[in-house]
DNA sequence: GTCTATAATAAGATAGAC
DNA sequence: GTCTATCTTATTATAGAC
């Protein structure tokens, strides 16, 4: 979709943080108003219901923490430095979207058939990187002996997992373990770090 | 909190299913009474309100994922099977209540400091086992050599990312690689073993 | 395009009979 | 304890002036 004009612009951030915040159900169109500080009516005549501009925000966020990575590998790399490049710019990413992963996993969960539509049209067949050309990779590395026998989608799983629960999991963390500290630069790099010394410790032949 | 009479649990269990569907904001009390076969008024008649019978419900979740787990985990085993076990026992659990994990990390990030302060009475410094004794388990580890040098709350995190984030993501994962398939029982043995040979590779010293 | 005022509906909660 | 009917408020959406 295309941007017109400046109030559509606003509009559109401001409902991107309200419902990054508080998901569809929680979000008020009210607020999202607000935010932008326009009234209620302006959101209808732009985006008509609050259905179509959660649509437009749930796309534009699975395009910026999910579809936009993959197509931003070097699928050239061998597996060492595929990993730890891959793993910097994922966590790079969802540190500057701290809170878009975890609005993705839940609103798919409730979103049905209409959230799996949307992220089979951002995942086509035709896509040059993809979670399943990662999948490939890895399989092929598995059969050159590049990397011990193991089992390419769980692998995908793990690494993933690793990097996404840091962030989805950062409101309950912070509970447990209160000496963590999120924001610090320096808790990020260490991450990275630790993740890809597990995963490559864990895969070398 | 004591369930005295049958209407009370018939309750209960309807309102745990149309939570951990739908999440607080998008539950209806409505649904809840229909699920539970009762009409609206029953409702607040036993709970009150809608926050009460919320609270009771996610207490109850939490206690069944998180804190029974660690409760029930043995630390006077080594890494090699302490993980092993760990993360069998986790995996277990969470395919009994596949949907409690992302509604916990989801209603958590949405509840403030109400949702902290229910996960710190539960933890409370006097449990026998809890996360922190996890950690501390694996510091000692390191001290002694049984594995590499790494950062404890790391690991910690890495482990219970990889397990937790198998159900949190499922609905993404099936859009993905509709080959998986989750609900076929070998494949969560599968998850198990990938999981575990990633970790002790990836950490024995 | 933007606003105020308001309609229309959805949803939580309660009154009062049985 | 359980029900039906209803109140009250919250929330999305629209009408109509400017």
């Amino acid at each position: 979709m295309e941007l017109s004009s400046e109030t559509e612009i606003k509009i559109l951030e401001a409902a991107t943080t309200i419902f990054l915040e508080k998901g569809k159900d929680g979000a008020r169109m009210e607020e999202i108003a607000k935010e932008a500080e326009i009234n209620q009516a302006l959101l209808h005549y732009y985006f008509r219901s609050k259905d179509r501009l959660y649509k437009e925000v749930f796309n534009r966020e699975v395009k910026n923490v999910l579809l936009d990575l993959f197509t931003s590998l070097d699928l050239q790399k061998n597996m060492h430095d595929f990993f730890e490049s891959f793993i910097s710019q994922y966590m790079d990413r969802l540190f500057q979207h701290p809170k878009t992963a975890g609005f993705i996993l839940w609103e798919i969960r409730q979103g049905g058939e209409t959230a799996a539509e949307l992220l089979q049209d951002l995942f086509t067949p035709a896509s040059t990187a993809s979670p399943r050309t990662v999948v490939e990779k890895i399989k092929k590395a598995v059969e050159d002996k590049e990397i011990r026998t193991l089992d390419p989608h769980h692998l995908m799983m793990s690494v993933i997992g690793m990097c996404v629960f840091t962030f989805v999991a950062r409101p309950m963390i912070s509970v447990i373990f209160p000496e963590i500290d999120f924001s610090d630069s320096s808790f990020i790099d260490r991450r990275k770090t630790e993740i890809f010394n597990l995963i490559w410790n864990g895969i070398k032949p």
